[in-house]
DNA sequence: AAGTGTAACTAACGATTGTTAGTTAGAGTT
DNA sequence: AACTCTAACTAACAATCGTTAGTTACACTT
């Protein structure tokens, strides 16, 4: 609503690089402000804690996997084409967030009670429209007949450390993950 | 050498469950010694310090994985024999280990100086051999002529981040893992 | 009985933590 | 010219951090 939020914004974007470096805990409200030029105290001026820089960094998030999941388990399409979004899904949101991914990972469970229960309802509604996908596949017989847990873990696996690999020296550009890990996780290597 | 041993094993076990539940910073000598049912000044008969908790926790692992992966690159199996002993090398540390797994993805940047430089040069020579083995696999016909670096990113993630599944409420045992994870990883779901 | 080693303890340390209160300089508005 | 808002500041707070020093109770060996 106002120009704060551009500060604001400029205060999750360099947290989340610390946070990724260092994890939630080890980055003190004095580094943060550091990284940004400014007193520890002056951060106050924007945000209420540093908790809520964390629940800014992985509560949207959350809530957009969520939504799209959502979506995509409720569309018409084949097993396939949806399992096709679920990866795009995911590389659309490394792409555009890749620091935040790591605390989505890693930092979650330093968020608050209240944010902590709606992140992790969030997370098990997601597994479990993801679980319903896979084992409509193999029900009908897009899929092949094997362990559905070990298949939905060795993708989300994969798809939720896209941040590591994403940016690295490694040639990974948007367009090689889209053209090259639906290929790879659904077909294999052999 | 002495009983002594013992007792710090077990301090390294609990400190491993803490440190997974919530990260190497944000648990506190205070918190291991009240799991332990004692004082946090009585731990220091037994560690030096905090960080060589972490350091016994995370550095016999990585010695451990590059160790065997030397061992199965100069070996003279087929790359698909190979990338199966790659499978239970994982299985086999993260069976035996699972709550310290959790420190060795997420909290080695917090080891000091010079086992962070061993640390980080082990990981980079593990990577570089599982990429020769990728590679000789598809100069040699045995892999699909995909991106190498997709194929090593997606079967890595897997592997690293099985203690977040192996023991949860889905019947991951070792044998399910041994016997379906290949299967997944190699010849894909469709 | 005296001596030694182990593993716990109490008490305290200096440093660092997230946060609050109150202030100030400047830009925009009336 | 007076006022308001914004975003920085200094100074300080109580709490907690990893760690050290010195002590105590007990078991085992001599």
């Amino acid at each position: 609503m106002s120009v704060k939020l551009d500060r604001k914004s400029e205060i999750v974007a360099i947290a989340s690089k610390l946070f990724r470096e260092k994890g939630y805990s080890a980055v003190t409200v004095r580094d943060i402000a550091q990284a940004l030029d400014i007193k520890a105290a002056s951060l106050y001026n924007h945000i209420s804690s540093k908790q809520e820089i964390l629940h800014l960094m992985i509560i949207n998030i959350a809530e957009e996997y969520t939504n799209t999941i959502s979506e995509i388990l409720d569309s018409s399409e084949t097993t396939i084409s949806k399992l096709q979004r679920v990866i795009r899904l995911h590389i659309d949101i490394t792409v555009e967030n890749p620091d935040a991914m790591a605390s989505v990972n890693n930092d979650w469970m330093h968020l608050k009670e209240d944010d902590l229960k709606y992140f992790l309802k969030m997370r098990e509604e997601y597994e479990h429209k993801f679980r319903i996908i896979i084992k409509n596949g193999i029900d009908q017989g897009e899929l092949k007949n094997l362990n559905a847990e070990v298949m939905i873990f060795s993708m989300l696996s994969t798809l939720r450390t896209l941040y590591l690999w994403y940016g690295r020296k490694n040639g990974f550009t948007k367009k090689t993950l889209q053209d090259h890990l639906s290929l790879i996780l659904l077909n294999g290597i052999i």
